[in-house]
DNA sequence: TTTAAAATTGTTATAATATAACACCATGTA
DNA sequence: TACATGGTGTTATATTATAACAATTTTAAA
């Protein structure tokens, strides 16, 4: 199991924000976002972005630099995480799918190594946008 | 199959770079070393990653925001791409899986959505580092 | 309780990654 | 020809991320 972080305020702010939002955010629009409750410079957005993510409370999608909330209840998933994308609307959703990361997990290259950690980043058309 | 498409000069330049190259290259790090061969600005470099990218003769690593040479022969690889990663020395290599391709190609979400394109990025140790 | 380590914060400056906008040129083809 | 397409060269700028340093708060030993 996770243990708990209680997070800071810093941490708070920009994750409450995160976690409200429909959709990943960037750093730089969440920086604006929060300039009024006086978190002023990028570091700090990134300082509490790198805490979140390590404590897998968001996960950042590599290929849009974007960060998102983790919804899913089960522990590991920020060593584990899937993402389908929307190469039309850009709408992001985490996938969890138990065979998935099953399959994952046990995945072996040829020389037999396992992994500690992976990010698998779907592209194609939402419901929407077929 | 791939159609063929004759790298224009600069392309060319950009992915024989690339190619010889023992680990993946950074943008900036690309045009460093082709100034002497006439090309002085970032967006030539990037214009021609785009395209080398597109025509699938390089992968980008999107954690890493760096990129590889293509070295499957097989088609589709632009878009279903893995790599290995370490964490320690950034080793980074390409992996060739049937298996892992049939089966991330198959794959459907909840909704029975299917994906036309996929980037997985595994992380953890290598031989050497373990 | 004292005290030292570890983590967090605030701040300025700067590095690294990537694109906008515009003019020009080459090549294919109607 | 004349037009479309794609590539090039160039300057400027936008976006994403980290370095360096000082101060403060939290944690957990001693
Ligand atoms: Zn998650
Ligand atoms: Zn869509
Ligand atoms: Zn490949
Ligand atoms: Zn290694």
């Amino acid at each position: 199991m996770h243990k708990e972080h209680p997070l800071t305020k810093n941490q708070q702010i920009i994750f409450d924000l995160i976690d409200k939002s429909p959709e990943p955010m960037k750093a730089y629009s969440i920086l604006f976002s929060v300039q009024k409750k006086g978190i002023k410079a990028p570091l700090q957005v990134y300082r509490a972005l790198d805490k979140l993510v390590e404590i897998g409370k968001i996960h950042k999608i590599e290929s849009r630099n974007a960060f998102i909330a983790c919804h899913n209840s089960s522990c590991q998933v920020s060593k584990a995480t899937a993402f389908s994308i929307c190469e039309i609307c850009e709408k992001i959703t985490e996938i969890s799918s138990a065979s998935l990361s099953k399959y994952l997990a046990n995945f072996k290259d040829k020389d037999g190594m396992k992994y500690s950690k992976y990010n698998l980043e779907f592209f194609g058309l939402c419901k929407k946008c077929r």
